[in-house]
DNA sequence: GATCATATGTACGCAGGCGCACAGACACTT
DNA sequence: AAGTGTCTGTGCGCCTGCGTACATATGATC
């Protein structure tokens, strides 16, 4: 869909938060991509060329095994930025990023990312905070991996993307979202055939839609509370200062 | 014990890695500091007035839930520094540091230490690329914790602790390792019972020696590989540049 | 509207890990 | 040398999630 409705880098809440004058500079850098379901942004030992924004995209941060088992490590919609290690210093990491909810995105080539967090200003303590609540949701999806149910998981994971997305249906087979929480498909439609009993969504081939946020909420684990929390806290919705 | 042997901060692999210039300034500020067994070195959510380089002490950093359930996010030994979120900008963090296995290590003001990442030299780019070694760690440990038996996270854990001692003998306790890998402390038993009759451990009442680490090794999942590697792209033994 | 790939539902046996309970064994105290 | 607290070994029954297999439903395509 070319000359789509909205392309607005702002809608991303990273790139709003920048100061006015680093914006100014950034916006003429951003290209606007298609981010469909599925694609790999970067894979795993790779080297970053770019690094992505998202809007209405959602894309999942993944560990994946020799085997070729998985589990996602956290969760990248339009509060952030998906190639964290690119400045961290590593150039790469062992981890995969993938598309997870087809939608649009923003663009930066690395070396224009590196130039602007080498300037050691507002800019590097924004991506630097963003950094500390992605580090957050690891540690928690550490605990919540060993700790909860299938059921309790898919609660959290439910809320967790339904945070970065502006709508409140899910485009997303069981079979993805199983391979999300690393789990087996079939306790993922046990799961959800208990959430649908509860009367807390709905869904259909592929469509997940939420009926009731606070129920799940209350039926999720501590951990989607811990992890939003964090994210409210280290990055506020205002500019940066 | 006071006046113990060795006091030399640059038996901290990330101190000894500094620049010759931004070591000098640094040592003065540096106090060594006793870990002993169990100490809290930094609380959920509590504003973080120190760091910590561990020399041979090893600290864990561990996810804990309401219930008092925990996990381990990752280990810091004497590659490392404890207290990361603190330049990462969020004072704080909603994981705990535990010291895992007694030993000393060098403490350092949080607003010295902010005073000189602040710099945006060499001194903050080794800070973030440990930064990243620990977020592969805790990556790993996501997939770690959902796909690999008990048996298997023991090895792993044993390695990652071993690399960060000198010696070949752990003084832990199983119910204290159980803690650290969120199972029971019956499942530690009974794995560590399987590593004794492969011939890879001896253990006795809170100490255990390992015999045959390329065995353990062999018997490890991939997740120590994967990590270890990490660590050594990301902080080769030299100086930083 | 028939076809077909793919998504979802269900069932069964199995294994790993949990919670609990208690027995033995070790090291430190006095 | 005896006493004591703690650490380790072991044995249940239970439940969750896994692997496998197959049945059914849905929505896109022709």
């Amino acid at each position: 869909m070319p000359g789509d409705h909205q392309e607005d880098p702002l809608e991303n809440k990273l790139l709003a938060a920048l100061p006015d004058a680093d914006l100014a500079r950034w916006l003429p850098q951003l290209e606007p991509v298609d981010l469909p379901l599925g694609k790999v942004l970067y894979e795993s030992g790779r080297r970053l060329s770019h690094v992505y924004f998202p809007t209405t995209a959602i894309v999942s941060l993944l560990s994946v095994m020799e085997d070729g088992a998985s589990a996602e490590i956290s969760v990248v919609g339009h509060e952030g930025i998906v190639g964290v290690s690119l400045f961290m210093g590593g150039d790469s990491t062992p981890s995969r990023a993938v598309v997870q909810s087809a939608g649009r995105g923003f663009s930066l080539k690395a070396h224009l990312l590196l130039l602007e967090f080498n300037r050691a200003g507002s800019v590097m303590h924004l991506l630097l905070r963003y950094t500390q609540a992605l580090i957050t949701q690891m540690a928690q999806t550490v605990a919540c991996n060993r700790h909860h149910s299938v059921d309790q998981q898919l609660c959290r994971w439910l809320l967790l993307s339904l945070d970065r997305l502006a709508s409140d249906e899910l485009v997303m087979t069981q079979e993805l979202i199983a391979n999300m929480l690393g789990v087996r498909r079939e306790g993922v439609t046990e799961a959800a055939g208990q959430l649908h009993k509860a009367g807390l969504i709905d869904y259909r081939r592929g469509h997940i839609t939420v009926l009731d946020r606070p129920g799940l909420e209350r039926r999720s684990c501590e951990c989607y509370g811990v992890v939003k929390k964090e994210y409210d806290r280290l990055l506020p919705a205002s500019k940066a200062t």
